[in-house]
DNA sequence: TTCTTTTCCGAAACCGATTTTGTTGACTTA
DNA sequence: TAAGTCAACAAAATCGGTTTCGGAAAAGAA
């Protein structure tokens, strides 16, 4: 592989201006110790000869990286989360100004996540990580706790106690999904998850049974049902709820993903999204914004939180206690247009329906 | 900031083995001029420490870093690219294979950018960079041309014979493009691009150009119209395009962003994609599929243009001749609903908007 | 048996910074 | 005027590896 760039050390300096290299590194530190008439000439030396010192060296003496590690999960094939390069562009942002830099990694397993995990720690070449995508009981969570590894994660665990983590209040804006659907009239509500495991897909879970209760509706376990991350997990989701006897008028969706697939599948069933059938979504994509009907959605902007995780495990790393960093967002509710009133009840809906549906694959 | 872990150094594995550090060094790098029965201790003692070598100690002896960088440019406010996303998931998933890793840095001006790059280099921070959108006098091009710094571009710029790259043939794509709405029955054909200094959007007007040509049509600069890289560009574009005399009826979008303002557009107006106006765009988003009407489009697979991209700069760095890896890659029309056979000539299509536009903000 | 080779590994140099320790001359202070 | 202070810097140690150099012991050749 290449070999280092021919650039110019602080040995070069010193010999230039003939001083020691030590002479040189106090003043680029601004140690007090230098008198002006040397430090001027060592800052001109600096200039002429364009030396910037070697990320490396310095962090081999000092044993810090100014780095910090994150590592992202990927779907299987389904590209890349449109949520995750926001949020990566928040964090990119708050890193920039403190000189520091983002390592990032990919990945498409548990095993090979730890791994990845594991050997940047290692190899040291983080100084810290950001977990996103924590689920309830998280392997990467317990693994930085017991290397007592600088962290802070996006979304909580079963056991947050313990360390620094930004999160949004996933159970409130749920169960204010479920008031605000209920408040426009409908009495069958949805819910369109995923895995468990994941614990912001719990939390949205939870925030809807929380919403049923706090209605005093009925709790009807089969008007949840759990999907693939994807728009072909919505599509399935909704399916399956709209096919039930008593079908629900309103679906809310964990991610837009999975209502993008609702919508979708709404609209092959002629069924008009936002009346016939209302569709709600979480994590405010832009895109939503352009479909039809334009998606609500619950937002939590992606930069502010990648930026305040970034400052937050900054803190970490300058020895504030974790634990005194736990933060709470809330998300917006967007209002476009999938959401409404409902056109008929859900015996009228299955009835439409009960057609229809045999006639899809 | 956080000190170094307490972590097992390689003399603690020579001490405790009872040998010299460069052999522990030796025996972990595969030399063959040590004893069987030495390298099992020295194994085993690794094993038993669980001693991994810093990356940083590493690195300095070697000049290397076993790091590439990216720096990737966000627009304005309008979030990250979700084509740059899954861009990065092929260039790490390709690194991780080699053990190598990707540095991120996001920069929202071009001053900044450049600034980025020359801050990672100079501090020896990686061994190679991807740059992405090139321009068509790319300053970044320049500059790591100048300092000879290994590099691989995705994209090219005016003048690339003298590094590596990875392209789509952009040119052929759009050409092909007029082809085929031709083939439809569009006879006036619209291009929504974006500035000509980011050299995909240039070559894909020019190819919009070539196309216009090759079949005879006469080519009229008003169906050109140059916009922000957004939804709302797109919105823009076409609004601008079809309030002309003479209205395109097919409208070749050089973004799936812009593609879908465009269709977000004829919505508004009551015009229905597909068939009143034909709608094309480019990029293969996922999201396409689930608009209304599922935008046809272009494809490149993003994740494999970045593991291509990968492998291209690890060929670089192993002192392959950049000039021999260039490579254009082709795009696939996907065809999915937003194309067809023109409902109305554009005469009558400027009839029927005549009303319509004056009544819209 | 004596002289070369090998084999195997210790010792030390080195990478490019930071930080600690030491040294020198000028300036105070008694 | 001798002793103590201080400012300003040189010299050397250090971070944790890799690599070069060289030497002792074992093996082979004469």
């Amino acid at each position: 592989m290449s070999r280092m760039r021919g650039s110019v050390t602080i040995d070069d300096v010193a010999r230039h201006v003939g001083v020691a290299k030590g002479t040189v590194s106090r003043v680029l530190n601004n140690y007090t110790d230098i008198s002006d008439e040397t430090r001027k000439r060592i800052l001109k030396a600096v200039q002429d000869l364009g030396y910037q010192p070697s990320a490396t060296a310095r962090n081999l003496k000092r044993g810090r990286q100014d780095t910090l590690g994150i590592v992202i999960p990927v779907g299987h094939g389904n590209g890349a989360d449109p949520f995750l390069a926001e949020f990566i562009d928040g964090i990119a942002r708050a890193l920039d100004e403190l000189g520091l830099d983002l390592l990032v990694t990919t990945t498409h397993s548990r095993e090979h996540m730890l791994q990845s995990l594991q050997r940047l720690i290692a190899r040291r070449k983080v100084d810290g990580f950001i977990v996103t995508r924590t689920e309830v009981d998280d392997p990467r969570v317990a693994y930085l706790l017991e290397q007592k590894f600088p962290f802070v994660a996006h979304g909580r665990t079963d056991n947050p106690a313990s360390y620094a983590w930004f999160d949004i209040d996933n159970e409130k804006a749920f169960a204010d999904g479920v008031r605000h659907l209920y408040s426009l009239g409908h009495e069958r509500i949805g819910f369109v998850g995923a895995s468990l495991e994941l614990n912001f897909a719990k939390q949205r879970r939870d925030g809807y049974r929380q919403g049923i209760e706090a209605l005093g509706l009925q709790h009807d376990p089969s008007l949840e049902t759990l999907q693939d991350l994807s728009e072909k997990g919505g599509v399935t989701g909704a399916e399956a709820l709209l096919s039930l006897d008593e079908p629900p008028t309103a679906l809310l969706c964990a991610t837009d993903a999975l209502a993008i697939g609702a919508v979708q599948l709404c609209k092959k069933l002629g069924l008009k999204a936002g009346s016939d059938v209302t569709v709600v979504g979480y994590d405010g994509l832009p895109v939503g914004e352009y479909l039809d009907p334009p998606l609500t959605t619950f937002s939590q902007s992606a930069q502010e939180a990648g930026g305040h995780v970034a400052r937050m495990l900054i803190d970490v790393l300058d020895g504030k206690d974790p634990t005194s960093l736990q933060a709470l967002a809330k998300a917006d509710l967007i209002r476009r247009a999938s959401d409404g009133a409902p056109s008929m009840t859900p015996a009228a809906l299955a009835e439409v329906l009960r057609d229809r549906l045999n006639h899809q694959p």
